[in-house]
RNA sequence: GGGCGCGUAGCUCAGUUGGUUAGAGCGCCUGCUUCACACGCAGGAGGUCACAGGUUCGAGUCCUGUCGCGCCCACCA
């Protein structure tokens, strides 16, 4: 069999991606099956008109990773994915579309057909991320995809409302709420996000009612509002103003008498101690209105515009109502002062419009009850976060949690199941959509206009997507799942949420683990957006570099807690990575054909790995060490993979391939096959081909989690196809650890025998050596082991020194040496370069006086013997030996250098 | 105002409970079109682990402080 010359994953990926979904690889039962573990986790449900960004393509490779790895080692696995529908997001979307191509707004179609319009949407374009998560390899079922705006979710959505407002978790009342006057609708605290920005504190003078010549100053960085105050407060304490208790003053250029009112919200540290008092333009005010019964005056209107209430001012944006007030104060000699000053401005998280806090009447859910249950989950380890210092943010927010406005002026989403009578004016909340009101039997209803938060329905992903509220199979299968992976971002937004709604409506967690995972940068570092344009499109790259080596890239740098930076250099050396393997096994393959071997055919693919084959009674020692090595590193991946250690499970697997596989094991298996063959032995050749096709073929499990479509290729065509084996790679068991296998002695004595050789090689470095050419030497051992490890490998030494080595022979010509504790390998050749020698030879020396100083010293040391425990003091001791018996060595070296 | 994280080789970053000469990738230097791979092979240089104290027999790893950078939360008139 012959593999392409050159690695183009794009020749092989799709075909991969399209196999393993028409194969239903990743279908899982709904039924539990007995005697296998579950692993089950949900999708973060990605905005179903979006498309895949880097950051979706990070958290999808190692969701998928560890899905896969679940999924070898024969967990019944699930991975749900789905979309949500976004609610702000997609409307506006598609409103800008309207606007453009048929210049018209949402009003011009009315509320169905809007609907309608934003269905056909989604139809057209809901398919992009989901096919773009296929072509990337996510390992879904893809029979359980769900929408949050499904007949089955909507109806968990209307489950859990009525529930909540049953319990009175749910009350709708007029409140202060972050207004955004572009989108029309309320925002929560969350969707509001805080720009830093250099503003003005403006110093304002009230007159002072019946006291001529007094005045009131006032600090204030939203001017436009005085327009609606109702009051001004001082502190009661605030001695400066005890004379004016029980006064009013008049507010300037309305001309309105308001009272001066005592109350904590002044801070007489503050200003001049007096704050003015608008309850229905900010949250403070509002609060204080209320303790004071203060009336309030509406001066801003939906559309940020001044009010009629607003007198001359009506009809003006507020920034430009905020201008003609400073002037017009500034005219009449009232503005007494203009401070920079800087604040904080909160935009909306979606169109960046300034949000305008406005009293409306809006739906709320009670948050502190849902918050205990949520607090109790994490406090007691039901839930457990990954870094876990996420739980301190968690608990922060969750301490301090206010209640939720969950319902938003929008057209696009979950309707709130209540019906507001004409005839009594009493709410209806139902299950099912109401005929009559429940109070007084009217049929004069209708429903409510608002719809629901978006994230009120992803809330309720973990189970919604598993049919509650129907007590289904697959929920009692797969609830609580056993992993979250998702970002910081959305912790408040949706983990937060998710665990409350999870504790109030099953009763248990939705998920035992959350892994939050970092945010990619671009090279410089710099948080990737679209203003920006530094966003690196994964379709793009993936096309560029191949699917496997964005994700190797991706994971090798998503150590737990880090920010993963995504440079073309990482990217280029994970290609770097797949090629090299892709040209490993065009190699392996090459020997195939010329040992005469279709394929790897074995009984089956075990979970377990098995101990080399012996080749002519006798396992060779590099096999010895590979099987040794394999296992070992299969033990730690499984402890990286059961740490979330990414970036650990891509480190091991490259060294094992690359620098023990590639650069020692397949050039040793070059020599004993070329060896074989031409000693007339097939069979032998065939048996040190079986071990290496063995060591290569559980290579390829264990890196599939990571490179899933190389390794598929790969394994398609390295295993016989028979009813025993799986159809894919992605079916067989992953790689386990097994002590059978572990040969501390041979990893030992092939290091030595590694050793040897780079010894070798270093000569023939300094010595300036053709690289082609053939050399001779000897090897001295001054140890048992050393001598029969030399003896045994002395063909090995001969083909990766390249010459022609004796093992301790009887005569020892002068030469160029390289002197270790338990050896010499010396270079018998004329001129050589003594001063390259030499100066490793002192630079060795140096170093090894440095450290065998150090050692003297801390052994010398009474309190480190007597306090240190007795492995660390015996280890320093056999160090110190072997570093004294080289030095004794390398000195010789020198003086034999001269 | 509170909270979190970071500062280790030229660059980007690893370094799980403190323990024996601190690692990787890229870059750099030397030499190689060696019959899998120049997306490669062999050899090599390069770090007072931000700074100052402290705990300890022992600190990149724990504690305190300082400096620099980043992020999150907060009704900061």
């Amino acid at each position: 069999m012959q593999l392409e010359k050159v690695y183009e994953p794009q020749r092989f990926e799709p075909h991969w991606a399209q196999f393993w979904i028409d194969r239903g690889f990743f279908h899982a039962p709904a039924e539990k099956e007995p005697g296998r573990d579950v692993f089950s986790l949900v999708i973060p449900p990605p905005n179903v008109t979006g498309s895949l960004h880097i950051g979706h393509m990070l958290e999808h490779t190692e969701i998928d990773v560890t899905t896969r790895w679940h999924r070898m080692k024969g967990d019944q696995t699930l991975w749900l994915p789905g979309t949500d529908h976004a609610g702000i997001a997609t409307q506006m979307v598609v409103e800008r579309n309207l606007k453009a191509t048929e210049n018209i707004t949402r009003h011009d179609l009315g509320r169905d057909e809007f609907e309608k319009r934003v269905w056909q949407w989604k139809e057209q374009y809901g398919g992009t991320i989901l096919s773009q998560m296929q072509r990337i390899g996510d390992s879904c079922d893809w029979s359980r995809n769900r929408f949050t705006l499904d007949v089955g979710l909507s109806r968990a959505v209307r489950e859990a409302f009525v529930r909540l407002y049953d319990k009175g978790l749910i009350y709708r009342g007029e409140y202060m709420v972050n207004w955004c006057p572009r989108c029309h609708t309320a925002l929560s605290d969350l969707e509001v996000v805080h720009d830093d920005t250099d503003g003005n504190l403006w110093h304002i003078r009230y007159p002072v009612t019946g006291v001529e010549g007094r005045f009131l100053t006032v600090a204030t960085t939203r001017p436009e509002t005085m327009l609606g105050d109702t009051a001004v407060a001082v502190n009661p304490s605030d001695e400066r103003y005890f004379d004016l208790h029980g006064r009013t003053v008049t507010l300037p250029l309305m001309g309105r008498e308001i009272p001066i009112i005592l109350d904590e919200l002044a801070d007489p540290e503050f200003g001049t101690g007096v704050v003015k008092v608008t309850p229905a333009h900010d949250p403070n005010d509002f609060e204080a209105g209320k303790r004071h019964n203060l009336p309030h005056v509406v001066v801003i209107g939906l559309d940020a515009e001044m009010t009629e209430a607003a007198g001359p001012y009506a009809g003006l944006d507020r920034y430009e109502a905020r201008k003609r007030v400073l002037a017009d104060l500034d005219a009449q000699g009232l503005l007494e002062k203009t401070a920079p000053h800087k604040l904080s401005v909160g935009k909306c998280q979606r169109c960046r419009a300034v949000v305008e806090p406005l009293v409306s009447k809006q739906w709320f859910c009670r948050m502190k009850p849902l918050a205990e249950p949520a607090i109790q989950a994490v406090e007691d380890g039901r839930i457990k976060f990954v870094p876990e210092n996420w739980t301190k943010t968690y608990n922060e927010w969750m301490y301090n949690i206010r209640d939720w406005c969950v319902s938003r002026q929008l057209w696009w989403g979950h309707r709130i199941p209540a019906w507001h009578c004409d005839a009594c004016g009493q709410v209806t909340v139902s299950r099912v959509d109401p005929t009559q009101c429940a109070h007084c039997h009217s049929s004069q209803i209708r429903q409510d206009p608002d719809v629901l938060d978006t994230w009120f329905s992803s809330g309720l992903w973990p189970f919604s997507t598993l049919g509650w509220p129907d007590q289904t199979p697959e929920l009692k299968a797969y609830y609580p799942t056993t992993l979250l992976i998702t970002g910081f971002d959305i912790l408040f937004f949706w983990v937060a949420r998710m665990i409350m709604l999870g504790m109030e409506m099953m009763g248990d967690v939705p998920f035992r683990t959350v892994y939050i995972h970092g945010l990619v940068r671009d090279a410089e570092r710099q948080k990737m957006s679209k203003t920006k344009g530094n966003t690196v499109d994964p379709l793009i790259v993936t096309e560029q570099y191949g699917t496997d080596a964005v994700r190797f890239s991706l994971l090798r740098g998503a150590a737990p807690g880090t920010d993963i930076v995504l440079s073309e250099e990482r990217m280029v050396s994970s290609r770097a990575f797949a090629n090299k393997i892709w040209n490993a096994a065009r190699f392996i393959f090459m020997q195939m054909e010329k040992v005469g071997v279709e394929s790897l055919d074995l009984p089956a693919i075990d979970a377990a790995i098995a101990p080399p084959a012996a080749v002519h009674g006798e396992t060779a020692i590099e096999d010895r060490w590979i099987f040794h090595r394999l296992n070992d590193i299969a033990a730690r991946i499984d402890t990286a993979q059961n740490n979330y250690r990414y970036h650990e499970v891509a480190d091991l697997i490259w060294g094992f391939l690359w620098d023990e596989f590639c650069d020692w094991y397949v050039e040793i298996k070059k020599l004993r096959i070329n060896t074989a063959i031409d000693a007339g032995s097939p069979a032998g050749a065939a048996a040190h081909l079986g071990n290496m096709l063995r060591v290569f073929e559980t290579a390829l499990r264990l890196l599939h989690p990571v490179m899933p479509f190389l390794t598929e290729e790969l394994w398609q065509r390295l295993v016989k196809k028979s009813p025993a084996i799986p159809e894919s790679i992605c079916m067989a068991a992953y790689p386990q650890a097994s002590t059978a296998v572990e040969d501390e002695q041979a990893a030992s004595d092939f290091a030595l025998l590694q050793e040897m050789i780079t010894r070798a090689r270093g000569l023939r470095a300094d010595n300036k050596i053709d690289p082609n050419a053939k050399v001779e030497g000897y090897v001295e051992t001054s140890s048992e082991r050393a001598a029969s490890v030399a003896t045994a490998g002395n063909t090995i030494i001969d083909a990766l020194a390249g010459g022609k080595f004796d093992i301790n022979p009887s005569s020892k010509p002068a030469g160029s040496s390289s002197a270790s504790v338990e050896f010499a390998v010396t270079l018998t050749l004329s001129g050589t370069q003594v001063d390259a020698i030499r100066q490793r030879v002192v630079k060795r020396i140096a170093e090894l006086e440095k450290v065998i100083g150090g050692s003297r010293k801390q052994l010398s040391s009474e309190v480190f013997v007597s306090k240190a425990p007795a492995h660390v003091i015996d280890g320093i001791r056999e160090k110190l030996a072997q570093y004294e018996s080289e030095l004794t060595q390398q000195q010789a070296a020198l003086t034999e250098l001269g």
